[in-house]
DNA sequence: CAGTATGACAACA
DNA sequence: TGTTGTCATACTG
């Protein structure tokens, strides 16, 4: 059975009007980012675009809460400096001295996580099933995967790209039931993406399945708040192994559980964005759509 | 064993 | 100042 026959991508539709505007503000960005030199006004990226100024700048905002100008300047160098925080390595730890996570509180969300046992994960997967669906979101269409312990995936495709997105992860538990499952991964998906649900009454709950250093990787990404990022050295430094940065940028690049496990607020020492599974462009999106959320 | 979503440093323009 | 290349490093599959 392939995979177009699994997924009724008919059912699909772009319900949420921040999902139908990704493909639009996805190459907005990329134009401004492309030729940051020439900085392209509104108007050439309307045009290029096939709509009008006015129109373009309606759906930007919407989108991020933020105009397109406002937006260029929340993801530069500079701004992502000031994310990092100041001296050394403060923000992970003042944030769990705070009280703000501990087993309960972590993340912008409520997540509690658990992790599989060792022997769950050498397994890889057998004997788990996870049910998974396709969503709009306001980073393109979304895939969550779910187990009946909780969240244990998150992932985008490009148009057109769902079969490779699936194939991404489904490798990742090569011996898992995979069952196609709107109704079961749906609340999910609107938990997730609406910032007024967050920090709800009932916690979200997301399972962690990779190898231990991974998951200790995740769990310190968990830490970081809204708003806040941090470098791959910094995390290295709060599982205790100052030097293993690069192993750490390995480990955060595996992440199952994309946009929920705030993978793109880790950055470069530099405030560099270096690098995303699934995509650079997406990252600014991500980082940008926060910053709009975030009141400005 | 090879690959990596790093980081530090040097050598440029 | 900003960009580019090189190299050491630690952990994964």
């Amino acid at each position: 059975m392939t995979l177009a026959q699994q997924i009724d991508l008919s059912a699909i539709s772009d319900v949420t009007p921040e999902g139908s505007d990704y493909e639009t503000v996805r190459r907005v960005i990329e134009m401004l980012t492309l030729d940051y030199q020439s900085q392209p006004s509104l108007e050439t990226m309307a045009v290029r675009l096939g709509q009008s100024p006015s129109q373009l700048q309606k759906t930007f905002t919407r989108w991020a809460g933020l105009s397109p100008k406002a937006f260029l300047q929340a993801v530069t160098l500079d701004h992502a400096k000031r994310l990092l925080g100041r001296e050394g390595m403060p923000l992970l730890e003042t944030s769990i001295e705070l009280g703000l996570s501990g087993p309960g509180r972590l993340h912008d969300l409520f997540v509690t996580h658990e992790a599989m046992s060792p022997g769950e994960w050498k397994a890889k997967g057998a004997g788990l099933t996870i049910r998974y669906g396709f969503f709009p979101s306001p980073f393109g269409l979304a895939l969550v995967m779910a187990t009946d312990r909780g969240l244990a995936g998150l992932a985008f495709a490009d148009p057109g790209g769902e079969a490779a997105c699936f194939d991404d992860m489904a490798e990742r538990w090569p011996a898992a039931n995979f069952v196609a499952d709107q109704a079961a991964t749906a609340p999910y998906a609107a938990r997730v993406f609406d910032p007024a649900k967050w920090c709800g009454d009932q916690p979200l709950k997301v399972v962690l399945i990779g190898t231990d250093f991974q998951v200790r990787v995740w769990e310190s990404l968990l830490e970081i708040p809204l708003g806040k990022a941090v470098t791959y050295s910094d995390i290295a430094a709060r599982i205790g192994q100052p030097t293993a940065s690069r192993a750490v940028g390995a480990a955060v690049g595996r992440n199952p559980i994309s946009f929920v496990v705030p993978c793109h607020r880790a950055l470069g020492k530099s405030g560099a964005l270096t690098g995303y599974h699934w995509g650079l462009t997406r990252k600014r999106a991500m980082l940008g759509w926060e910053a709009g959320k975030l009141g400005g």
